[in-house]
DNA sequence: TCAACTTATACTTTTTAGGCATAAATAGAA
DNA sequence: TTCTATTTATGCCTAAAAAGTATAAGTTGA
């Protein structure tokens, strides 16, 4: 049995005519008459009744006609939905991502992503840039976005966003937009910072400003997770240093005061595992690059 | 596309291994990888990604593997049903019967069908014998039980059950089995009957018998269905003549007097189309006369 | 009884699938 | 680095299957 067979005695079926049916199918009719006769013989199961004038269906033919009409129709599906999955038009992409990017470069990505592939789906993970690789690696996940680079033979990672870092202080701190100008202010502040061997950015980029200004930071708490950082903060028991974006993630009561006069940004990349040829991955790229995440559009 | 390419598909995509699954299959290599080189073709949709080295499926193939397997088991499941229809051990069969049927052959023939046919689905509907030729002739039933043959070209009747007739009398009545000899006891009863068009058994037999015994009966109601004319026998409104079966049929309050000693007989007769090939109906006629519908079984 | 119509059969041609030999590519061993 | 083993792809030929043409055979209705 096969789909030609099927697709002959579908004609058959809905002309109840042998000479009819082989012109619409385009075959002659001995052709016809043949291959539905072998379809019988193949099953065992007589399809239709005819004598030399008439032509319909028996019960068996009328259960197969149903049966085959719909396995046909489920197959035009599948082909196409083949298709789509090939053209990456359909499919899922689960994505790493650090809590920020939530509050700067995902949003205005899954709006596009949607917009132009209504039909993939997307699954975010949050986590830290120490599982980021081993996730991409273990397929856990298809791209991710992460701070800081390792450069990796296995992946490709391409910057996508850079944003200034804030200085974030409790409501009642003396310091403030106006009267702030270097990190030197608070060198006898406590900090509190992710923990060294989870997102070396903060440390890095603090130790290297604090010996331009010439002092050293002291470190008080550690918190892998930027809403706690923020919790901590407004309850008054250390400053911190985070990238801008958090200023719109929360309502918490603490200020946060862009350095814009230091060159220190921090980068978010989008990562990806070099061999993936995943065509929904592809297209989430290019959706992804013809996106421009400036400061002015994500931060306002 | 057709089932032989999917079935090398799904070779292929279980082995990941062309030279492997090619030995599985049973066909040179060579064929195999042709043959998946013409689905991708025809799909337009890269199923395997291949190097020298290994093979692996796309995620398009991997969707395709999944619903493919899904489709062939289908398939597999259409064949088989579409054969057990063919034997006539699946379907549903279409029975007219009298409301009197219900009290005699039709339990037993269902048990049996049950027995040796658990897939056969029955549809049973209760008709007047005036109705069962039209059924029969618009296909709105397949078989039925009628009382009275009107020999009919293009169906063919069959005799399965032969039942005495009773007289029917209210409980107050002063005729009782021990004293009952003749109809012409009853001659200055009022009788209720059938209506004539719709069933002439009962008139005929009746009418008969009163000539035999000198007289004529007096008809004052007439009801199509049995269980309202014992009904009107049982609020006293007359008596009546009906098959013994009815005395199984209903806990009223009326007396059934078997007519022995009188000759005449209602059949119960199993009709069809002649012509009707429907393999649940052969089914359903060999279970009906592998049956023995004697008296003694059906009505103790 | 014959003409018209319809499906089935016989035979031939065309198309498709499958087999064999081998090329091409690559990983891993020597 | 070179060679060997392994694996998929390609070229070419053969075999099988499908489709075409002509026509037989059976049936209906004029």
């Amino acid at each position: 049995m096969d789909f030609r067979q099927l697709t002959y005695f579908l004609g058959v079926a809905s002309e109840l005519h042998f000479s009819k049916a082989s012109e619409k199918l385009f075959i002659a009719q001995p052709a016809l008459s043949r291959q539905i006769q072998q379809l019988e013989k193949e099953l065992g199961v007589l399809l239709f009744e005819r004598d030399k004038r008439n032509v319909k269906l028996t019960p068996a033919g009328e259960y197969l006609s149903n049966e085959a009409q719909k396995i046909l129709s489920q197959l035009d599906n599948i082909k196409h939905r083949t298709q789509l999955i090939h053209n990456g038009e359909e499919g899922e992409i689960r994505i790493g991502h650090p809590g920020s990017a939530i509050y700067s470069v995902i949003p205005p990505l899954l709006s596009a992503l949607k917009l132009f592939f209504p039909n993939i789906k997307t699954n975010l993970s949050e986590m830290l840039d120490s599982s980021v690789i081993e996730a991409l690696k273990k397929h856990e996940i298809d791209v991710a976005f992460i701070r800081e680079l390792h450069p990796d033979k296995y992946l490709t990672a391409k910057v996508v966003f850079r944003e200034p870092f804030a200085l974030i202080l409790p409501e009642s701190h003396p310091i403030n937009e106006n009267n702030f100008e270097s990190l030197a202010q608070v060198k006898n502040d406590n900090f509190i910072l992710p923990p060294r061997n989870s997102s070396s950015v903060y440390h890095d980029l603090l130790l290297r400003i604090c010996e331009r200004e010439g002092f050293l930071p002291n470190i008080v708490h550690e918190s892998n997770y930027g809403a706690t950082i923020l919790k901590l903060v407004e309850h008054n028991l250390g400053i911190s240093v985070m990238p801008i974006s958090y200023k719109f993630s929360s309502a918490m009561k603490v200020k946060f005061i862009e350095m814009k006069n230091i060159p220190e940004r921090t980068n978010l990349s989008i990562i990806w595992r070099k061999d993936d040829t995943n065509p929904v991955l592809q297209n989430f790229l290019k959706v992804s690059e013809s996106l421009d995440f400036s400061d002015a559009r994500l931060l306002k």
